[in-house]
DNA sequence: CGGCCGCTTGAGGTTTTTCAACCTAGGTGG
DNA sequence: CCACCTAGGTTGAAAAACCTCAAGCGGCCG
């Protein structure tokens, strides 16, 4: 674990120091940043010279450390990030994963330091936002403030979808919420929501469910074997949107009807 | 038990009596207000003659309704409640628990509906601040907003906590988790962190864990054998914080040690 | 080309759920 | 005042689900 974060650090520092000379690729305007946070028509009375860091973050380095003072506010702007809490015994529970308009690093107001770690999944770049700096841009944008408001609830929101993908008791309902979850989050990011990419590996999901890895990948095969999914390594399509969400609705295993039957004989 | 409805018989009929007559039980000043939140000398430029509703919410009934339409943003002044998602099917599972200083209703902001329902454990008292005045009001007192802002990443904090409970696999680490997590919490309120009283039921538990609920019976009777723990119907009494700490660390029953033994033995 | 990592599959053992019964406390009505 | 009823809580036994351990396979990077 030590060597990870010390890993994690030197990429940090090497992607500190590039993106300090390049500056077109690593600079978003007022304008680009409310369209990003959604606000729509966002752009009204945005139209100050302000300009705001894009940091770059290799895949599998940390974008921001549990326990380290929160100095600044993310917003992802491409790629994605799970992000983790580690126990006092090191041990690591992958409590969400963000991509594009969500918002990191937030829970660092609570305390002036982050309660979360964010690992990078894939190459991506999030837009900086110093805290300090916070307060007086959203005094003087209230529509940027307003956007940066309801990304925050949307996190809330998210964080209370992910507690009931959580309650479900059985492990394929689990997955199965998981998948409808995902499935929707892409949609709202313009993405098909049919075809799913999963930018996390096996352990990761399982992780985050609260299931062995092993037991991620049966539950994916019986829920291929009942023709609602239909997966190629990480490539994922779902084919019976309707079934899956049946299937994440039950409660212990009990699928009505005749699915049971179809879940035997695959 | 008997001590709460005696506790809650008093604060009631104090609250019919005073209820209809006297205006001022039912609304708290600015500078209330900030003390509520939580603002570190947020009376400081709050002196303004603005005054909140306090919202009476008695034991069961609930005080906002998931889809309905988010008008106000509330903060529980005293009482508690469950905040409780229902599913397509009616299926409910619940979230989270709230008290003293907790935000309900900010989920509202996103889709201006609520995406949780919040019912009351007892009978409680909200504040309640209109979303069409949110804005305003953070305008104008910069310190109400900072301190509004400390609250939610603290929900947001709080809300992976729990999803840190639910990861751990075995019932009574879980339990073990709840348990340390609220005690935390009681501490924070200025409540004693070893003396617990559970304003929610066993089956409340059990789904927020997502466990049955003879299994939070069950597991309650482990950690008690381990002389971790005194239960009393809905009292609680942690007699060895650090052993139930051990016990939430655990991965999958491994207790280090001779624990298990003690368990065999009882 | 070899090693490593991610993923899958199998078998056994343990935990947890489920179904059922029983018990207590509190409220209600005769 | 007592009987009754309900809700909440506890306990037991059987069955199902999941986790662990172990092995095998395939792709990817060095």
């Amino acid at each position: 674990m030590a060597i990870v974060h010390c890993l994690d650090r030197g990429i940090d520092t090497h992607r500190l120091l590039c993106h300090s000379r390049c500056a077109d690729a690593s600079q978003i305007g007022l304008g680009e940043l409310a369209g990003l946070l959604g606000g729509a028509g966002g752009g009204a009375g945005c139209n100050g010279g302000d300009r705001f860091a894009v940091q770059r973050v290799a895949r599998g380095s940390t974008l921001l450390l549990q326990g380290a003072p929160a100095h600044n506010l993310y917003i992802v702007h491409s790629g994605s990030f799970k992000s983790i809490k580690t126990a006092e015994d090191g041990y690591e529970h992958v409590l969400a994963f963000a991509w594009r308009r969500d918002v990191i690093g937030y829970d660092g107001l609570y305390r002036e330091h982050y309660a979360f770690s964010a690992v990078a999944l894939e190459d991506s770049r999030v837009v900086v936002l110093p805290m300090s700096a916070l307060a007086a841009l959203r005094q003087q944008w209230p529509a940027l403030d307003s956007a940066l408001q309801r990304l925050i609830a949307r996190q809330i929101v998210h964080a209370g979808e992910i507690a009931e993908v959580m309650s479900a008791v059985a492990a394929d309902a689990r997955l199965a919420r998981f998948l409808v979850q995902l499935s929707a989050r892409m949609a709202e990011c313009g993405q098909s929501p049919r075809r799913l990419l999963l930018r996390m590996n096996r352990r990761d999901i399982a992780n985050h469910l609260g299931l062995a890895h092993e037991t991620i990948s049966r539950s994916l095969r019986l829920l291929v074997g009942r023709g609602w999914l239909r997966v190629a390594n990480r490539e994922l399509e779902i084919l019976d949107a309707a079934g899956l969400r049946r299937c994440a609705r039950s409660t212990r295993g009990a699928v009505d009807d005749g699915e049971r039957m179809l879940a035997r004989a695959a």
